[in-house]
DNA sequence: CATTTTCCTACCTTGTCAATAGGTTGGAAA
DNA sequence: TTTCCAACCTATTGACAAGGTAGGAAAATG
């Protein structure tokens, strides 16, 4: 499988707080109740897109977080990113330049990146404002 | 990541047998030294091949494996279906018809659904002989 | 009958996913 | 200034799959 719950459910996060009125803050409370996410998870969830930039966080009564960005400017491909430790269809692509011994005889390297190309760039080219 | 060494190692294996005459029978011991698989993991492996009926096994002296198909006829994608447990990019697209209690109002369904067409689409129109 | 090779069953180790637990810090309202 | 809320931080856990091993049984051949 290449996305796991985690990204899944940061794609779901993000979606929910698009529909808010832009700027609002929402609790991580209400978004995991809303999107039946266990807020000890979303809160892991949520550290990376926070540490990404992607939210911003605040404390107190009456904080929470809000979209740094408006939705139409945030890919499904960034948030993968993010959260998912890879993207790659196969581990080889991961790290560049390419680790693996044989890929410079590797008949099968070109389809992979063909592939891997062909997977970031759907991803990339949907934003949270085309699904919401 | 999509595809694991599982799914790698049986293309090699394959892309190997199609190299050789066709009929030849080749012993796993060869084409694992060929393509530096361990004998014990290419045996799971091709295990697996067989029992789809891709490959034919014989036993003995001067048995070995060979396909049963010309390479033009086998394709990634096959090969990936039969040793991967599951090729899908999320989870919820394995069981069909999908079992998540949320699909119905899945705002993020379609999109993996698309993104499922297009990796199998492009990994079921490459065949072996493409690669070889 | 000995050798070669596939075939079969079981096991092991490591790492990641998914989730939980418990506490600390900061901010705002009462 | 106290109280409460909510984000933040640092482990820890259980389940499961990936990746690979081990040992032997069954069949074919010379």
């Amino acid at each position: 499988m290449l996305v796991s719950t985690r990204g899944r459910y940061a794609i779901r996060i993000v979606l929910e707080l698009s529909s808010r009125e832009k700027g609002e803050r929402v609790s991580l409370s209400e978004l995991s109740k809303k999107q039946e996410i266990s807020l000890k998870y979303a809160e892991t969830i949520v550290a990376l897109l926070v540490k990404a930039g992607l939210l911003d966080g605040q404390r107190g009564k009456r904080g929470g977080y809000r979209l740094t960005r408006d939705a139409n400017e945030i890919s499904v491909g960034e948030i993968l990113i993010i959260t998912e430790d890879s993207l790659s269809p196969v581990a080889c692509l991961d790290c560049k330049p390419n680790q693996c011994e044989r890929a410079s005889s590797c008949k099968t390297l070109p389809m992979w990146e063909k592939l891997d190309d062909l997977i970031k760039s759907y991803l990339f080219s949907i934003t949270i404002a085309d699904l919401n």
